[in-house]
This record gives C-alpha cells, sequence and structure tokens, in this order.
DNA sequence: CGATTGACGCGACGTTCGTCGCGTTAGTGA
DNA sequence: TCACTAACGCGACGAACGTCGCGTCAATCG
C-alpha cells in the first residue's frame, strides 16, 4: 500500500537524514539503516498505530537489529520523533485561491483529511498521542506545527494586501480559528468531522478576520 | 496531596459505582475495590502520568490483586475509561455572570486549568491520549465531553434570552470556537497558553455570535 | 591499499506484562 | 442461620520488553 509515497520517503530520508548520525561518520550503512528503520516505523505505524508500535517489529522489519534502534532512537517516541523531524523537512505549501474563505476551507480540509485518509495520517495521530507522554516528541510536534503555521499564513498575508481583512490583522490567529475546531472535533470531542463543519470553521475564521475581529493590537478588557 | 478531594472521590466511587459490577452481585466488596482501585488509579496518574500508569503499581497500591484488575477493567484503557465515566456523574456547572464574554472567558480558564493547574489534569490528559489508542476510552470521552458541553451551552441560551446574541445562535458552536483554540495550543501546536489568548478565543466567540456569524442555518456556501 | 575506530550484529540476561487454573472468601437469598 | 455462587486472592507461567558486553564490520583517512 501506497508504495509509491513510501519509496519517496526512503530516498529523502537517505538524503536529508546524514546529519542525524550527528557525529563523524554520516556513511552508507548507517544511512541505509535509517531509511530502513523510519520506513518500518512508518509501515507499523499504518498497521498498528502508536500503541501497537514496537521496537522489536520495527527492527525485524527494517532488518535493523534491535540493540541498533534502542541506541539511535532511544525507544518508540524517538521513533515517532525522528519520523515526525523528516516530514517538517518534506516542504508543504498551501493553496491559494486568491479567495481568503476558500483558501482556509482548503487549508481545513488538508487537517481533516491528514488524520483520516491520507497515507501519512498515522503519524500524524500517532505524533499528537506521542507528543503526551514524550517531551521529545512535544518538541519536534511544536517545530513541526511552527513551520506549517509560518507556510499557512500566507494566505492571510495575501488576503490582507488585496484588502480582504485589515492590514493588522493576526495570521496566526486567523489560521488557528480556522483549524482548532477541526482538531477539536477529531481529538477531544470526538464528534463526527463533516463538509460543513469544515465549511463553517472556514466561514468563521475569514468573516471574523474580514470585520477587524482578528487583529494583532487587539485589546480584549 | 489533595487529600480532601480524594477522600471526595472515593465517598463518591462507593456509592455511584455500585451499578459498575453490572451484573448480580453489586455487594460491599466489590464496591470497595471499585473505590479503591479507581482512587489508586487517579493517584498514580498524578504520579507518573497517563505513560507510567501500570496495573501492576494501581493493584499493589489499591491492595487489589492484579488479576483482579485486568478481569474486571480489561487494563489500563480501562481504568482510564472507568475514572472518566465517574468524573461524568460529577454533576458541572458553569459560572455565569450574565455577560456572554465573562461566561466564555470563564469556561477557557476553566479549560486551560483542568489540564494544568487542577488536580484532576492529570486524569484530563491522561483521557485525551488515551482515547487516541482505544476506542474505550474515546466513547467515554466523546459522552464525557457531551455532557459538558450540554451544561456549558446554558450560558449561550442565557445570552439569547438577554439578547445580546441572535435567537438562532448555535450555542455549542459557540462553545467550541471560544474552547478549541486553547487545546489546539496545548495538544497540537504545542505553543503557551496565555491570559491573553484566553481572552481573545472568549472575545472572538462572543462577537462572532453576536454579529450573527455563528447562527444555526448558517448556509455556507 | 592498510590501519583506525565508530557503528553495528549478536546472543543472553533480568525485568515486567498479561493470562490462566484453582482454591477461597464473602455477598445474596431462602 | 445456612447453602449457593459470583467475585476475589493466589501463584505460576509464557511472552515481550529493554539492556548489556563483546566480537565484527565497514566508512574514513593517511
Amino acid at each position: 500500500m501506497t508504495r509509491a509515497i513510501l519509496k519517496c520517503n526512503y530516498i529523502c530520508i537517505m538524503t536529508s537524514n546524514t546529519h542525524t548520525s550527528g557525529g563523524s561518520r554520516p556513511g552508507g550503512r548507517t544511512a541505509r539503516n535509517t531509511a530502513a528503520v523510519l520506513q518500518a516505523t512508518l509501515d507499523e505505524l499504518g498497521e498498528h498505530g502508536y500503541h501497537g508500535l514496537t521496537v522489536e517489529r520495527v527492527a525485524t522489519r527494517s532488518g535493523v537489529h534491535k540493540a541498533t534502534v534502542y541506541r539511535r532512537w532511544g525507544g518508540v517516541d524517538g521513533l515517532v520523533s525522528a519520523a515526525l523531524e523528516w516530514s517538517t523537512a518534506h516542504a508543504w505549501e498551501p493553496t491559494r485561491t486568491g479567495d481568503l474563505y476558500t483558501d482556509l476551507l482548503r487549508l481545513a480540509e488538508t487537517v481533516a483529511q491528514g488524520f483520516t485518509d491520507a497515507p501519512e495520517s498515522d503519524l500524524s495521530t500517532a505524533s499528537i498521542a506521542a507528543a503526551i507522554s514524550s517531551a521529545t516528541v512535544a518538541e519536534a510536534l511544536r517545530a513541526f506545527m511552527a513551520d506549517r503555521h509560518a507556510r499557512a499564513a500566507v494566505v492571510v498575508e495575501e488576503a490582507a494586501v488585496r484588502g480582504e481583512v485589515p492590514e493588522d490583522t493576526d495570521a496566526h490567529e486567523v489560521v488557528r480559528v480556522a483549524v482548532a475546531p477541526v482538531y477539536y472535533r477529531l481529538f477531544v470531542s470526538r464528534e463526527p468531522v463533516t463538509a460543513a463543519d469544515l465549511r463553517r470553521a472556514a466561514r468563521t475564521a475569514a468573516d471574523a478576520a474580514s470585520r477587524g475581529l482578528l487583529t494583532t493590537d487587539q485589546r480584549t478588557s
């Protein structure tokens, strides 16, 4: 399943994770192991989820010895963290349609799909879960989300240029208002996420922004 | 630590969990074990968090045998689920000040404190984490949140009566818009949650509601 | 091309987890 | 009060987890 994407991952990891070893010998075998292990981690996450993610299974599947995995990644959390950090390198761009509401709707749809349909949904969900227990994963998730936020903010800044929203609109806050309800339904209230919910979230964020409710100098009592 | 509250829990569990055994013998020993085990679960959650929650430790601390815990609760997820279901019974009421913004602010503050300062913060966090891996906990969390949502919606309905917001305002959506950013920062973007953030979330929800952006018949393209 | 040395493979070890069968205890109802 | 039986206590068991010491391999550099 999803062989094409996984193959892509394989190559990306091989070329981008030479720095992961950090030390003095980023040689071919180490990089090859890194690729195999992270690939196996993603596969295992897809089949058994975060709860069923085991170092022993990852080691067996990747062909790398168990002790090596423990030495280099420290355990399950380290594996998830490494996989998440790789995702940060995998650049992402928001779709820009020239209309703020539509852009935010695409954003919300991306989030919803990213935790349900998408091939990386298991990694995404695992990251949320692992970040609660592990400070390492929490930091990796924070960095990942900061990167995505910075990229997503572009759609709001362009809307400001077009005059759709005030100049001093807080782009990050607009993004938050648009996507937060999606995460809330997925992980907290456990309500289903319908297409109408996504539209409402995007509509609320866009309208609130255009009416100047989400400016940077908002002084709230 | 927090002995008074835990004592309260103890009594509540003893009296309210007679139905938990469900079957034909809700006798004194069973109820006593239930109280001891759930109490130990809360204590362990407070000391070691969800990641460090172990059936064996809960059994030892409660004085109930390990096999019994596995039989009745099935494992760690069952313990968290049972503790969460008890919390649902522990009725909660939102503070009502007569002003929608202030009420929503109190709501957001309650959420933020409920995951950081409060004595039950460990249970709350554990529930979010466990619900990702366990369908049982997910259902318990859904029921819990549905109850809280229904109770919180009152502040919006009263605002509608006062004329602060349109009659056809979607009370649940207003609550969602007010609290979702808090959860988002806590568990997803991993940003700090400041008092200003809480005020902004409440302000946005209150303003959006008063301007008719959150009505039930909102037809979004 | 050969020496160096960091990373890896290997197997064994102690620990913890979750399950099982059986004997005992203690609520329940006559 | 007494028999009944559901629930519990108990100890042992296999399996999986995570760690360790040691021998080997291969990437790097002279």
